[in-house]
DNA sequence: ATTGTATATATGGTAAATCGTATATCTGTT
DNA sequence: AACAGATATACGATTTACCATATATACAAT
C-alpha cells in the first residue's frame, strides 16, 4: 500500500481512473442486487437467472462486469458455474452505502446531475 | 435503519436505484480527484479550479453533483463556497475501494465491459 | 457424434454522462 | 448603481453504458 504513495502524477491519474472503473461496476441497479443475493451465498448463473427474472445473456453480462472489477470470483462445478463474493470489503463498502443512501435519500432522489435508470423499454416484439 | 427492512419490493427496488445513483457519483476520476483533495481540508472552488487545472464551470457541475450525493456539504464564506468532506463514511468507502483496486488493478485495467474513460477531446480551438 | 443444458459473448439501437463553451446569478466593493 | 470576482447553470456534441436479441462455446448424457 505504501508504494502506491510513491506513485509519480500520471500514474496517479491511472488509479484515479482505475477507482473510477471500479466504482462504475457498482453503478447498476441489476449488479448491486446480484451482490446483495451472493452476499448470502454463492449462487449458480442459472439460480441468478431465475431469482433475478431476467434474460441469461444479460446476467452473465453483469456478473463478467463484476468479476473484472474484483467484486466476485468463479468455480466451475460440472456445468455450473458458481459465483461468490470475492472480498469481505464488498459487503463493507455497500454497508456504508446503504447507510449514506439512506440518510441522504430524498436529496438524492431528486438529483438531476445523474439521471435515473432508465425506465424498462418496451420490448420490440417478435 | 431498521426502517429499510420494511421495504415492499418496488420501494427495495427504488433502493437498490438510488444506491447505483450514489455509485454512479464516485463513477469519475475527476469527483475523486476532488475528494482526495478535500479528505486533506475544506476548499473554495476556485482553489480546486487551480489545483485541479481545469475550468471552472466544470469543476462546479462535479461538485454539484457530489452534492447531490451526500458526498459533500458547503458553507458560505462571503463570495467563497467552501466544499468539505459531509460524512466519515467517504473516507473508509475510498480507503477500502483503494486497496480492492490495487490488488485488482490489471485485471480491472483490461476490463472491456466498462470502457476507460474519454480521451481528452481535441480543443475546437477559437 | 448428437442432443440438451448451462454459460459466455457479440451486435445494433437508445439513453445517459461528460466535455467545452457560453451565460446567468450572487456577493462584496467602489 | 455599477463593477468585478466567485460560483452556478444551460446547451449542443460526443462517448459510454445498457438493453434486447441473437449466436457461440462448454460440458454431460444418451
Amino acid at each position: 500500500m505504501s508504494a502506491l504513495r510513491k506513485l509519480v502524477p500520471k500514474e496517479e491519474f491511472a488509479l484515479l481512473e482505475l477507482s473510477a472503473k471500479f466504482f462504475r461496476g457498482l453503478g447498476d441497479p441489476t449488479r448491486l442486487k446480484i451482490l446483495e443475493i451472493l452476499l448470502d451465498g454463492e449462487q449458480s448463473v442459472s439460480d441468478l437467472v431465475r431469482l433475478l427474472g431476467i434474460q441469461q445473456g444479460r446476467v452473465s453480462n453483469h456478473l463478467a462486469c463484476l468479476k473484472w472489477c474484483g467484486y466476485v470470483t468463479t468455480a466451475t462445478n460440472g456445468r455450473y458455474t458458481l459465483y461468490r463474493i470475492a472480498d469481505k470489503r464488498v459487503k463493507r463498502i455497500l454497508q456504508l452505502s446503504r447507510g449514506m443512501v439512506a440518510k441522504n435519500a430524498e436529496h438524492l432522489w431528486a438529483c438531476t446531475r445523474i439521471a435515473d435508470t432508465r425506465k424498462p423499454r418496451a420490448t420490440m416484439g417478435k
